[in-house]
DNA sequence: CTGTATCCCTGTAGATACTG
DNA sequence: CAGTATCTACAGGGATACAG
C-alpha cells in the first residue's frame, strides 16, 4: 500500500461491517479458542490441525488489524514466543457469536443433512473477562 | 446435480452455519428490504440499483434454498410477477441482524475512516411478523 | 418482466519451500 | 518457533447478451 492512503470504508449497514470482521474460513474457530485464554501460535496450530501456515498468519493479521486481537512477541531472537489475545473489543463480540451459534444449532436440528461439531458453549468463555 | 446426492454438511460450530446463510455481498441488504414487506424482483432491483441481473437471482436462489425466503410466481405466461417474501425462519434472524448492525455502528463511531449508510432501524421491521 | 448463458476478473485459500 | 515467498486452484461476483 504505497503512501498509506486513508480509504474511507463504506458499508450499507452495520451487518456488513460486522461480517467483514468475523467472516473468514477460520475466524469463528480462532475466536472460539482465543475466547478461552491467550494462545501461542503453536497452540492454535494444534487446535486447527488442517490450517496452513500462510492462512493462519493471514487470518490472525486481519483480526489484529481490526483490533479484535493483540499480538505480542517475547524473546530477542529465535525461537520466538508469540502470544495472541482477545481485546475488549473482541470480547464484545461474545453475545453475537453465541446467538449465531445457537441459531445455527437450532437450524441443524431441523436439517438431517447438517451436522455441527461443537456447540455454543465453546463461545461462552469469551464473556468471562 | 446428477443423482441428487445428499452430502452431509459439516460445520465446526453454529457460527459457521449461520454465516453460510447470511454472508454474501448483497444478502444483508436483501434481508433488510424483505424485512419491510414482500417484494417483487423489480422492487429489489430498484432498491439495489448496482446489483447485476445474475447476482440478484443467484443470491435470492441461495436464500430460497436455505428456506430464508419464499419465491412465488404469478401469471401463466410472460410478463410474470415474481414475489419474494421472508419466511418465519428468515424472520428468526431478526435479533441477530439487529445486534450485528448495532455492533457495526458502534465500531464505526470509533473509526474515522469508516462510514455506515443505514442504521439498524432498517432491520427492526423484520421482527414485526 | 424475469431469468439463463457466457465469459472474465479478482479475492481467498491451499501446498510447498525457505529464512531469521 | 514463527513467518515469508511463490505458485496454484477455485468460487464469488460482475458485464453482457439472449430467451420465455
Amino acid at each position: 500500500m504505497l503512501g498509506g492512503h486513508h480509504v474511507k470504508k463504506l458499508y450499507n449497514n452495520g451487518v456488513e461491517a460486522t461480517l467483514g470482521v468475523i467472516s473468514g474460513k477460520w475466524k469463528p474457530q480462532l475466536l472460539c479458542h482465543l475466547g478461552n485464554r491467550p494462545q501461542r501460535t503453536c497452540d492454535l496450530r494444534q487446535a486447527l490441525p488442517t490450517i496452513s501456515q500462510k492462512v493462519l498468519t493471514q487470518q490472525l493479521r486481519e483480526l489484529e488489524a481490526d483490533a479484535i486481537i493483540t499480538r505480542r512477541v517475547y524473546g530477542e531472537r529465535a525461537p520466538f514466543k508469540v502470544v495472541y489475545e482477545l481485546t475488549d473489543l473482541g470480547r464484545s463480540l461474545g453475545q453475537i457469536l453465541i446467538q449465531m451459534s445457537l441459531w445455527g444449532e437450532q437450524r441443524a436440528t431441523q436439517l438431517p443433512d447438517m451436522e455441527i461439531r461443537n456447540d455454543h458453549a465453546g463461545f461462552t468463555h469469551i464473556l468471562e473477562n
